[in-house]
DNA sequence: ATGTCC
């Protein structure tokens, strides 16, 4: 039978995700003696002259989808620029020429104002991950990322850092019961906050179906590079928030908005690709108007999955720390897969997109992390206009996933842990320090952009397994 | 990154 996929409808005129969904749907459950040939052949008559299929039970309803959107222009094609904005790339030497041709490609958008690289970039959807980018009034899903609101949240607490080995039991036992990583299960206890009760949940059509699973994965985190971890925080002396200079314990964590904020970057990813149409190479950078309602519907739905992002965050923190009898002294935070409405230094207003790239304006605090077993920076932006107001989201990878599980063993990954004093809870080869960029080297190459507060050496690290 | 396509 025919197992039809959105790509081959995208191939004979099906462009719109809506009306795929409604094809799929039908012919998956009704037309399983057709071929796939068949199918695609009928599908074309059907396109070419819904009007003859109105009457018929099924295919009628695809008919009436199709004359209901006949009307008006389903989307708009846009040229290259001749030449490209401005772009400003930091640690040159250290990202891969795929990565620098994505942003070369993304400063060739009519609608980009100025770009920049940060020092950990790799290659990525769309625009590269360590890519920032401005753009006039409009917003870019694949620039933002896929995990949209994916961020760092840091919690300085009150006890020095000799809480780390005289409680590494009560910590271990404290991750394993109040994390939880990944996409099967949950949390055993419920969680409260009021992103929940959010009106946006009710205001899009698309997000109404959204919001029980954002209910049940509230507090967790995801998979990949995401972590929770204790360590050990050394505070610099003039730093900005107001604590005296030293060591502390600290909780870091690294996670974004979870499923929610994947269906929401998936849903608009595919408006804006199906609308936007661009030169073949540069489709995946399609845009949304901010003025058109897709775009502001986008634009609502972001910050949602931001706020929702943080929110687990705030679990995350809460139940852990109160799990061990602390406070927070101090919270540090930042998105860095999201994008702002902001001004450039010449007073032009545009919109930010940094995908994988931390918030940096004058004295604005930020964290970023190195590896497992290598420190996280507690940083402070310098509000560098040519960085436009960025820095690097990490180290940033060396080696892709598939590399790194090549490239490491489980014992040896176990070797270099041991080595660094490092205890993982869960976790995968694939996350492997050497999978990274040296954080060293990555800071060297932002001084322009930030000035160093801290340090967090990591302790007890919890991922997701496999 | 993500119930890895509704």
């Amino acid at each position: 039978m025919g197992n039809l996929r959105s790509k081959d409808l995208s191939k004979i005129g099906y462009h719109n995700d809506q009306l795929r969904s409604l094809v799929i749907g039908i012919t998956s459950k009704n037309f399983k003696h057709h071929s796939r040939q068949q199918l695609l052949d009928l599908l074309v008559e059907i396109k070419d002259n819904p009007e003859a299929f109105l009457d018929d039970e099924l295919t009628g309803k695809i008919a009436e989808k199709i004359i209901g959107r006949a009307g008006a222009p389903s989307f708009k094609a846009f040229e290259l620029r001749n030449e490209p904005v401005f772009c400003k790339t930091y640690g040159s030497k250290g990202i891969e020429p795929a990565a620098k041709r994505q942003m070369e490609l993304a400063t060739l958008l009519p609608v980009s104002v100025q770009a920049a690289l940060m020092p950990d970039a790799h290659m990525g959807f769309g625009l590269p991950i360590g890519g920032v980018l401005a753009t006039d009034h409009a917003v870019i899903p694949y620039a933002v990322g896929m995990d949209i609101g994916c961020r760092m949240a840091l919690s300085i607490i009150g006890e020095n850092e000799s809480f780390l080995k005289r409680y590494e039991y009560q910590i271990r036992e404290a991750l394993k019961a109040h994390t939880h990583f990944g996409m099967e299960g949950g949390l055993d206890t419920r969680q409260e906050h009021e992103v929940l009760d959010s009106p946006v949940f009710n205001e899009i059509a698309m997000l109404k179906p959204l919001r029980s699973k954002a209910v049940r994965q509230l507090g967790t985190s995801g998979s990949g590079n995401h972590f929770a971890e204790f360590g050990e925080m050394e505070l610099f002396t003039d730093n900005t928030i107001g604590l005296p200079a030293g060591k502390y314990t600290a909780l870091l964590t690294h996670s974004g908005s979870r499923g929610l904020g994947s269906a929401i970057a998936r849903h608009y990813t595919q408006i804006a690709m199906n609308t936007c149409k661009l030169p073949r190479h540069s489709q995946q950078l399609a845009w949304l108007d901010l003025n058109s309602e897709a775009g502001q519907e986008y634009w609502l739905a972001m910050t949602l999955a931001g706020d929702y992002a943080k929110a687990c965050h705030e679990r995350i923190h809460a139940n852990l720390i109160k799990a061990l009898n602390q406070e927070a002294l101090r919270v540090v935070e930042n998105h860095h897969n999201f994008a702002w409405k902001d001004r450039l230094t010449d007073g032009r207003d545009v919109v930010i997109h940094r995908k994988g790239a931390t918030p940096a304006h004058k004295g604005e605090l930020g964290i970023i992390p190195g590896s497992m077993t290598t420190p996280a920076y507690l940083v402070s932006g310098k509000g560098t206009g040519n960085a436009l107001y960025s820095a690097s989201h990490g180290s940033g990878r060396a080696m892709s996933r598939q590399k790194a599980k090549e490239s490491m063993t489980v014992s040896a990954m176990k070797k270099l842990l041991a080595n660094a004093g490092v205890t993982l809870i869960g976790g995968s080869v694939e996350e492997n320090p050497l999978a990274y960029k040296d954080i060293e080297t990555v800071i060297a190459a932002q001084s322009d952009l930030v000035d160093i507060q801290g340090k967090f050496y990591p302790r007890i690290v919890r991922m997701n397994k496999e």
